[in-house]
DNA sequence: ATGGCAGAAGCATTCTGA
C-alpha cells in the first residue's frame, strides 16, 4: 500500500500537477495540506474520476487538509476530538483547519498541517506549541484504544540538524528550536517511528525548499514533511521516498511529496500480546 | 536586519507562509 503526503500550497492552483503525480505514482492514500479552499469549492471530480474517495476539511485562503483514498475511509473526523486534557482547550483550535483523520485498512490515518509558528517570540509560536501538545494528547487517546497509526503531514519542524541544509545558520530558530523538537518528540513519545530515517541516516535529503533565493536550484532545503508510523508497523515498512523532482515542476508547490510503501499482507494483529516480536527479524 | 517568492482575496495592497 502506497501512502503519500504532500503540502500542495493550494489544491486548485496545483490541481493538474497533483493529478499528473497520482497518475505517475498511483498512491492508495494521498494526504494533502494547505488546500486553501472551502469544502464546497474543493475540486472533487478529478480525483473521483480516478476512483478515489475524497475527504476534506478546509477553509478560505489558509490551511486546509484532505485525504484522497482508493479505499473508502471510515470514521472520518475533522479537527481534534477526544482530548481530555483541560490544559489544551480544543475549541481554541477549531477555526484553523489543520487535522483530519480516518480509518483505512485497519490503520488510523492522521493528516496534519502543523502551524508554522512565525518566530519564537510570536503569539503564533505559542499557538504552534499548544497545538502540538494537543496533538500529543490526541495520540495518547489513540494509543489507549490500541490503534495502529500513520501520522503524516507538514510538521514545520526539522527533527534534527541533519534535516537542515545549513544548521549553523538556522539551529535554534523557527522550525529548528529545542522547544519545537521537544514538543514533536512528546507527540512521538517512543510509540511512532520516522519512516524516512529507517532507510536513510545521512543529511542532504529535503522535502521543502523556499521559493526565494533560488533555494531549490542551490538545493538549500529542509526536511519538515514526515510520515510517522506505529512501531508495530515497522516490519511492514518497505520504503520511504521524498520525490524531490516534483519541486522542479513549472509553478511548483514549495514542498515535495513524501511516500511510504507499507506491506500489509502480513500485518501482525497480535502486536498487543507480543509487543517485542517485531524487533526480532 | 531585511528582503527575496508565491497564493488568496480582490483590484491595490495586505496577510500569510517557512
Amino acid at each position: 500500500m502506497l501512502i503519500a503526503t504532500w503540502n500542495v500550497n493550494s489544491v486548485r492552483t496545483r490541481l493538474s500537477q497533483i493529478i499528473d503525480w497520482i497518475n505517475q505514482f498511483n498512491p492508495d492514500i494521498l494526504s494533502l495540506q494547505e488546500t486553501k479552499v472551502r469544502d464546497d469549492s474543493f475540486p472533487f471530480e478529478p480525483f473521483e474520476k480516478l476512483g478515489y474517495s475524497v475527504e476534506v476539511y478546509g477553509q478560505k485562503s489558509y490551511n486546509g487538509v484532505a485525504i484522497i483514498s482508493k479505499i473508502k475511509p471510515e470514521n472520518v473526523k475533522k479537527g481534534f476530538y477526544g482530548c481530555k486534557d483541560s490544559d489544551h482547550n480544543i475549541e481554541t483550535f477549531l477555526d484553523q483547519k489543520r487535522l483530519i483523520t480516518a480509518d483505512i485498512n485497519g490503520i488510523k490515518i492522521i493528516n496534519v498541517y502543523v502551524p508554522n509558528g512565525s518566530s519564537l517570540d510570536s503569539d503564533k509560536f505559542e499557538y504552534k506549541i499548544n497545538w502540538l501538545n494537543c496533538l500529543a494528547t490526541f495520540l495518547d487517546e489513540q494509543e489507549k484504544k490500541g490503534e495502529l497509526i500513520c501520522l503524516m503531514g507538514d510538521f514545520n519542524i526539522a527533527p534534527s540538524n541533519l534535516d537542515i541544509h545549513d544548521p549553523k545558520k538556522y539551529e535554534g530558530g523557527i522550525m529548528a528550536s529545542k522547544i519545537e523538537r521537544k514538543a514533536l518528540n512528546n507527540v512521538l513519545e517512543g510509540r511512532l517511528i520516522d519512516s524516512f530515517r529507517v532507510f536513510e541516516q545521512n543529511t542532504g535529503h529535503w522535502s521543502w525548499w523556499d521559493y526565494r533565493n533560488n533555494a531549490y536550484e542551490l538545493n538549500k532545503g529542509w526536511r519538515i514533511d514526515h510520515i510517522y508510523i506505529s512501531k508495530e508497523l515497522s516490519s511492514n515498512l518497505k520504503s520511504c521516498v521524498m520525490d524531490s523532482l516534483t519541486r522542479a515542476n513549472l509553478r511548483p508547490s514549495d514542498h515535495a511529496p513524501v511516500m511510504i510503501n507499507l506491506d500489509l499482507n502480513n500485518i501482525n494483529v497480535d502486536f498487543l500480546e507480543n509487543e517485542n516480536d517485531f524487533f526480532e527479524i
